[in-house]
DNA sequence: ACTCTCCCTTAATCTACATTAACAATTCCC
DNA sequence: GGGAATTGTTAATGTAGATTAAGGGAGAGT
C-alpha cells in the first residue's frame, strides 16, 4: 500500500518519527469508491474522516425540492468530512459521493482520538487542519455575502483550476450557488460572439 | 482581574493544572471596547484572538457598495477572529467592532503558539475550538444554500435567543442576508393583523 | 451500432428579494 | 433636555437569478 500521498500531507504540518508513522498508517483504511457511490449518506452518522488520493469526491446537501447543493469538492490531497456529525454523532446533513472513480484513505474517529491522545503531534496536526478549514469556510461565507454569481465563478476558477476542466458545468453551478441554466447563460453572454 | 469566564470556557474542553492556569492567564490581556469602536479593521493584520466576557462584538465584511454583511456575533462566552489573517498574516477582510460597550480578553498569536508548544493541552483545546468552529461554518453554509429568508430567520432565533431581544433588527437582517426593509416587511406580513 | 442517460444550451416567464424614497419613532450623546 | 443620529415601517419600482420547457449532442454500457 502506498501511503506517500497522505504522509506527505501530514508532513506539511508536523514531522513524524518512524514509530509515529507506523502507528499512524496502521489506522489507515484504504477504499475505492465508484462513480456515484456514497461514502456517507445524510441521516447516517459520520464516523470517519477521509483523505482522497485519486479521483474526486463531493459533499452536498439536498433542499426540500430535491435540489443538490455542493458544499465541497475533494480532489487528491483534500480531506472531507461532516464535522458536526463526527463530533456529536448527530445524523449527517451532508451526502458524500464520488464524481468519478476515487481512491481514498479513511480513519475512524475512535482511532483518531487514540492517536491524538498518544502522540500530541497529531493533536497539533488536527488543530492546524481544522484551523485551515475554519479559515476557508469563513472566507467562503464572506464571498457568498459580498460577491455576485460571476465573481463567485471567477473565484472558483482560481481556487480549483484543475477541476474547472474536468468537472461537469452543473457541478460548478451547484457549488457557486446558481442553476446550471443560469451559469450557461452567464458564460455565453459575457463573451462577445 | 476576574479570569473565571475564560477559565470556565477552557475547562469545557481540557482540565488545567494550577501551573498551566497561571501560565495561561499571564498571557491574557484585558480590554474594554466602546460601542462602534474597532477591535480589528479590514486591511490590518489580525494578530490576536478575542474572548468576550461582557457586551457583544460582531465581525462583518463590506461589499463594493459599502454595504455591511455580518459574519458572526460574539456575545459573552464566544471567541472571535479573522482566522486566515491570523494564520497567514494577510490583511484581514473582516472588521470586528462592538455593538455595545464590551469587555474581553485577548491573546496574541505568538503567545498562543508558545503556550501550545509548551503544553499540548492547549494544542488540544485549540483543536477542539477550531473543529467546533468548522462544524458551525459548515452548517451555516448548508443553511444558506438550502433555506429561504424566513427559515434563516427562525434559525437565528433558536441559535441566538438572547440576541434577538437586544439586537437592532438591521443587524439581524445583515446576518441572515437580507435588507432591513425586507426583514421588516417579512415579519409584519406573516402575522395576521 | 444503438440505445439510454446525462449534459449543455436557448428562451420565455416568474419571483424572492433589492433599491429608493419618504416619514415616524427611538435612542444617544453633549 | 434637546438636537442629531440611528432605527423601523410602508410602498413603488427594479433586477438577479429561478423555473419551466424543449431540443440537440456526447459518453457509456450492452
Amino acid at each position: 500500500m502506498d501511503y506517500a500521498p497522505i504522509l506527505n500531507n501530514v508532513a506539511k504540518y508536523v514531522t513524524l518519527t518512524e514509530e509515529e508513522e507506523i502507528y499512524f498508517t496502521s489506522f489507515l483504511h484504504y477504499k475505492k469508491v465508484k462513480r456515484k457511490q456514497y461514502l456517507l449518506e445524510a441521516g447516517d452518522v459520520n464516523t470517519k474522516i477521509a483523505f482522497v488520493t485519486n479521483g474526486c469526491l463531493r459533499s452536498y446537501a439536498v433542499d426540500k425540492n430535491g435540489g443538490e447543493h455542493v458544499l465541497q469538492f475533494a480532489p487528491p490531497g483534500w480531506w472531507i468530512v461532516d464535522m458536526r456529525s463526527l463530533l456529536t454523532h448527530e445524523p449527517a446533513r451532508l451526502n458524500i459521493d464520488a464524481i468519478e472513480e476515487t481512491e481514498l484513505f479513511y480513519i475512524l474517529k475512535p482511532d483518531l482520538d487514540a492517536l491524538q491522545l498518544k502522540y500530541p503531534k497529531f493533536e497539533r496536526f488536527g488543530r492546524m487542519l481544522a484551523e485551515n478549514a475554519m479559515a476557508t469556510y469563513q472566507h467562503r461565507q464572506i464571498d457568498n455575502m459580498i460577491l455576485n454569481a460571476m465573481e463567485r465563478y471567477s473565484n472558483f476558477c482560481t481556487l480549483y483550476p484543475s477541476l474547472i476542466l474536468s468537472l461537469p458545468q452543473k457541478q460548478v453551478a451547484s457549488y457557486i450557488g446558481v442553476t446550471p441554466e443560469f451559469l450557461s447563460k452567464m458564460l455565453n453572454t459575457v463573451v462577445i460572439k
